[in-house]
DNA sequence: ATTCTTCTTTAGAATAATTATAAAAAACTA
DNA sequence: TAGTTTTTTATAATTATTCTAAAGAAGAAT
């Protein structure tokens, strides 16, 4: 459970102001035991349940980009209309259910060592993902 | 050089009728040494510059998601604002040269075999893709 | 060939996700 | 407190994609 002023230390020390609605995000983003997948429009309805406070759909853009490029959340390509975020920024891999268009984590140790045997000159490798897809 | 009659075949025996549109398309998509990775703005373009026929963007995208649904195209999750199609059908991974917003073919070979070690209750898997992202 | 039926193309409208704008509000500084 | 900067927000704009419905083309029947 990490307390609000953790939070606003957090941001700060990102150069982010700490305002009640990046608090609150924060609160349903980062307070979970487990890693969070979810869509821009996911993470505004979850906030807006909230009785106690409200962000805008622009704040709730402007808030995960600021996230985002600060490294505090990854993004994670599938195919699919919307982006998604996820809360693990380490590296690792995904199932995707195609039907129930969910995501779920897969350890690194799920999945085999991966070495990619080619190389393009003038290239380096920044990131290796394998996106599981599952079907019923 | 696949011939005009060649695809017109193709396009019968998939009951697509053989449109001057669709000729084209495949004339562009599939008339390739390599295999092609591209948007549908990408395609529009270049039945475009072509003198002898023009489609319209709505044909494009009809015409792509028929190609789509009869497996003679692969969409490829990258994580852009555009979707890519791939004109190789077969399982394989990819290179994503972040920068240049390119994809780049890696065969099965150059990506050592993967062993998923984790299953979901009532899923079975349907696809493995590795995506390899590269930076300077 | 002529007519009929079905499929396809197309322009343009509609939708949906995302980004931009710019004024008001909040946070910080002095 | 007053001044400065950042943030929020409503709203407009943009962009990719899908929908619609009318005109055109292809195929089948006559
Ligand atoms: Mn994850
Ligand atoms: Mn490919
Ligand atoms: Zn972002
Ligand atoms: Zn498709």
């Amino acid at each position: 459970m990490i307390s609000k002023t953790e939070f606003i230390q957090k941001l700060r020390n990102s150069s982010l102001r700490p305002t009640k609605q990046r608090i609150d995000i924060c609160d349903v983003l980062f307070n979970r035991e487990k890693t969070f997948h979810f869509t821009i429009n996911d993470l505004f309805n979850l906030v807006k349940e909230r009785k106690d406070q409200k962000a805008s759909l622009a704040t709730i853009y402007n808030t995960v980009h600021a996230f985002h490029k600060k490294g505090y959340l990854k993004e994670i390509p599938i195919n699919s209309n919307q982006t998604y975020f996820d809360t693990n920024v380490t590296d690792h891999h995904h199932f995707f259910d195609v039907k129930e268009e969910r995501l779920i984590d897969l350890k690194n140790e799920d999945v085999g060592p991966i070495d990619i045997q080619k190389s393009i000159p003038g290239k380096k490798i920044k990131s290796v993902e394998v996106l599981v897809k599952l079907e019923d």
